[in-house]
DNA sequence: CAGGATCCCTAAGGATACTG
DNA sequence: CAGTATCCTTAGGGATCCTG
């Protein structure tokens, strides 16, 4: 049982205010592969053919999707320089690609508990620990589903 | 810059380990409307027809999405009976479904910050302040992208 | 209220071949 | 290496109508 669940009369209201940020979030980054390509971003992965290779997609949908990452914001291309080659773009992470993280490593932390541990383990280098995603509140809390709720703040403009 | 663009050298490795956990999570979830059914669900949904309404998606989808869910782990069919009706079934929330909840008020807080804030906002019932998703280590820290590392830990039978 | 059936349209994405 | 172009298949999902 979720305390969010005594919202409901609430619910309604909020759908007036505008379209839910999870299906806006949804429509921009809602397919698997560009999931997964921004997990490759985290990774490191800078170049065309390393996307498509490492995702396991083809060009064409790497293509797609790595336009739309840079359309929506989450990657930039940038020009880069080998020597005796042309120049090339490469995908690298902005600010707000990785603000995304917590989405995919939650991701990660739901599917390795539910649908099988491949062995994996998130870590903080600081100090070793295991690492995981965690909803809390600004006093530092950690926030059990039974103590989420949500409110409807006053905007302030923007 | 992210720390886990580190781990580039040995991340070959771990494809041969199977099938990453984003992936198999996106499979099951990977959809709009079943993250919207989810959120849903949390903010206390259980019927059908209210999934539908509210979700904005056809009868057809809500059914398709539900049994995939439910199929997932997510959701159970509960049987309720109101009086002089027939038996019905209701959708509750699993153990797995409320631990997806990382994944969902993720996506709600990235899109909050990046594509437009609706007011909404999560909150600490507990003690009133703002909640948000975060990555933290068993030792309490919160982990910041350029501390985030990951590594293959043996795995012990199950 | 809780669906199932049918029809149709669009997006995701594989396969393959070609280009600068 | 970094794509583009073409063809084809499948899944998501809207619209509409029908059922227990």
């Amino acid at each position: 049982m979720t305390a969010l669940q005594g919202v409901l009369a609430e619910r309604d209201k909020w759908s007036a205010v505008g379209q839910c940020a999870i299906e806006k979030t949804m429509s921009v980054v809602g397919t698997k592969s560009a999931m997964l390509l921004m997990r490759e971003a985290y990774y490191g992965t800078t170049r065309f053919d390393d996307f498509a290779k490492r995702v396991g997609i083809t060009k064409a949908a790497t293509s797609a999707r790595l336009a739309e990452l840079v359309e929506a914001g989450l990657l930039t291309k940038q020009p880069y320089q080998e020597p005796g080659q042309r120049s090339r773009d490469e995908y690298v992470l902005t600010q707000a690609g990785t603000d995304f993280m917590p989405v995919v490593w939650a991701m990660f932390e739901w599917g390795r508990h539910h649908l099988g541990d491949t062995g994996l383990r998130l870590t903080h280098l600081g100090c070793g620990a295991d690492a995981t995603v965690e909803i809390r509140c600004a006093e530092g809390h950690e926030v059990p589903p039974d103590e989420l709720g949500m409110k409807l703040a006053r905007r302030r403009g923007r």
